[in-house]
RNA sequence: GGCCCCAUGGUCAAGCGGUUAAGACACCACCCUUUCACGGUGGUAACAUGGGUUCGAGUCCCGUUGGGGUCACCA
């Protein structure tokens, strides 16, 4: 069979050049020894998952700390996923979270494209030289007599596939080439496996550590019917000639690593590090299982950001998980940027971790405790022009006022800051007492009506607003003693029965009087921000709605 | 089901042949405090299981169990 004229009738691409083009045109990088260059690959599909971030995050980092490169490269080989505007997606998301691209897709780069739907040509090129040596060859099999063998195997507890035996096609004479292509039938072009099942191989896997790898012995497909590679095929050609020396992915792609580790050594390439790291779980009833993107809204990298999670926060939280001795680090010296921390492979998880936002939560507290009242202002405004309602929006109309009532709620000025805030959503909710417009209590006090209207009453007789906090402090006491409260708290504890409460009761009655809430900060400051006008205000309606 | 990966408290995890088995989150108690928080102190809680190897095993080996991943013209 004359293999090169069967080459040009199966990929018939005028653009196709000798291969030596292609190894000069994107030539080995000049780069210091031990820089590794990395990439970020996803799928256009619109939809950002944690574990995008993730990955990005491990790779940026080592990338970065090494000198290397980190690109970004578009899987965009599935047509039917592809979503328009999805790279807009990938990149605003990413920068949100500051993960940065040297070169890729919409950047600027010498080992473009980046999208592998421009990048037929390459794939073109060396599919056609597979076959041209006869380890490649084309498939005329219908979907229905790949489901029929598929049927066969699994009936008779067979490996699935299409290999040996069952790769019909495999040893096609040249008349039933010609004539399947006459007749117009559709085809994909595929891998002549030389691989063999039974002989297994050890692997080494940057964070796994040694493997087993068994051969690859399914004739995958290379090239799909309309002449797109497939993710293995692309795989291999990209990385090769985007010359990327580490691939940090998820564990998802272990199983399929034997086909590539065949690919790249039929297309005589030299095969990358290889790093696959665990996916992120959730607990699903009894069981465990991958983050899902259908199940789980804090799947997507949207959430965080609709919720309104500061972003430093959501990647420390992710650096905690990627590198075991991160958060020791952290928490010794809390004032570093992240980028100052010493990512290591090897302390990568081998096994998957449970996502836990109640310590998102909690490093989310005690990063926003970091910032300052303006930046908290800058941080909220923004979440707020995106996320926020029309009421929420009003808050920022008076700058000076939202800054009085942010210094308080963060305890800036304090002993310690406060860690109130969790996420710009939660903060601005929290807030909103401090806002006529959204001021909506539902008072619930633990004492009965009768002794909360004494005592806001008599509060509301005292109350000046010039006093300062010790004399304002001294008139609730004195509202207290009126109506038999303790004041003294040791006498208090020893004996409470004797009292009806104590001070701190009658507090929390003026602060359900003014706030609606149980929780705040500072009553007095409160006071002093609402005004005077409006914190009488608020006592009437109080005493009204008794 | 085949193949591969994994296995320390509820969660994230340190540990890499000899430790009273760290630390963080969560939870509980107490302290601080006019309130709410913050903070501080203390506490509950773990080496899945059975065999080996070894003077000695969470650590090395094998089996079992459990969990996860994957078996496409999807990535």
């Amino acid at each position: 069979m004359d293999l090169n004229k069967l080459a040009d009738a199966l990929i018939p691409d005028e653009n196709v050049k000798p291969l030596d083009y292609y190894e000069t045109l994107f030539p080995e990088r000049d780069l210091p020894k031990g820089a590794q260059v990395t990439r970020l690959a996803p799928s256009p599909t619109g939809f950002m998952h944690l574990g995008n971030l993730y990955v990005a995050l491990a790779n940026e980092r080592i990338a970065h700390q090494s000198g290397g490169v980190f690109y970004l490269r578009i899987e965009d080989t599935d047509e039917k996923r592809k979503v328009e505007g999805a790279v807009e997606v990938i990149h605003s998301s990413l920068k949100y979270f500051d993960v940065i691209f040297d070169e890729g897709a919409d950047l600027c780069g010498n080992y473009g494209p980046y999208y592998q739907r421009q990048r037929a040509e390459i794939y073109h090129a060396y599919a056609k030289e597979l076959i041209k040596k006869g380890l490649a060859y084309p498939c005329f099999c219908t979907e229905e007599d790949l489901e029929k063998t598929r049927e066969y195997q699994t009936e008779n507890k067979l490996l699935p596939g299409y290999y040996g035996e069952f790769a019909k096609c495999r040893n096609l004479s040249e008349e039933e080439i010609y004539a399947n292509l006459a007749a117009g039938k559709p085809y994909v072009i595929r891998l002549k496996s030389q691989g063999d099942v039974e002989v297994k191989h050890t692997f080494h896997d940057e964070v796994k550590g040694d493997i087993t790898v068994t051969e690859n012995n399914q004739d995958v497909v290379i090239l799909k019917s309309d002449g797109i590679p497939t993710y293995h095929f692309a795989h291999a050609i990209d990385d090769h000639f985007m010359r990327t020396t580490l691939v940090i992915r998820g564990e998802e792609w272990l199983s399929s690593l034997p086909i590539h580790i065949e690919l790249f050594k039929t297309l005589g390439f030299h095969l990358p590090k290889y790093g696959h790291n665990c996916s992120i779980q959730k607990v699903d009833g009894e069981t465990r299982r991958k983050l899902s993107k259908r199940k789980d809204p804090e799947a997507s990298l949207t959430f965080y950001r609709e919720q309104g999670y500061h972003p430093t926060a959501v990647k420390t939280y992710m650096m905690t998980l990627l590198n075991s001795n991160f958060e020791e680090w952290m928490l010794k010296f809390p004032d570093k940027p992240l980028d100052e921390f010493k990512y290591s492979i090897g302390k990568m998880g081998k096994s998957g971790a449970l996502f836990d936002i109640l310590k998102l939560n909690d490093i989310s507290k005690t990063i926003m405790a970091t910032l300052s009242e303006t930046e908290m202002y800058d941080f909220l405004k923004s979440w707020a022009d995106d996320f926020g309602n029309e009421a929420q929006k009003s808050y920022f109309a008076d700058k000076d006022y939202m800054l009085r009532v942010l210094t308080l709620c963060m305890g800036i000025g304090g002993k310690k800051r406060r860690k109130d805030f969790v996420c710009a959503k939660q903060a601005m909710e929290m807030i909103d007492y401090f806002f006529d417009s959204t001021f909506a209590p539902v008072y619930e006090y633990r004492f009965d009506k009768e002794t909360v209207k004494t005592i806001l009453q008599g509060f509301k007789a005292t109350y000046v607003y010039a006093d300062d906090m010790q004399t304002w402090f001294e008139k609730v006491k004195a509202v207290a003693t009126a109506s038999g409260f303790a004041t003294d708290m040791k006498a208090y504890k020893a004996d409470p029965t004797a009292f009806p409460g104590n001070v701190s009761d009658v507090a929390e009655m003026l602060r359900i009087a003014t706030t609606g809430l149980y929780n705040t900060p500072d009553l007095w400051t409160i006071m002093q921000i609402l005004g005077e006008e409006r914190t009488f205000a608020r006592l009437d309606k109080a005493v009204a709605a008794l």
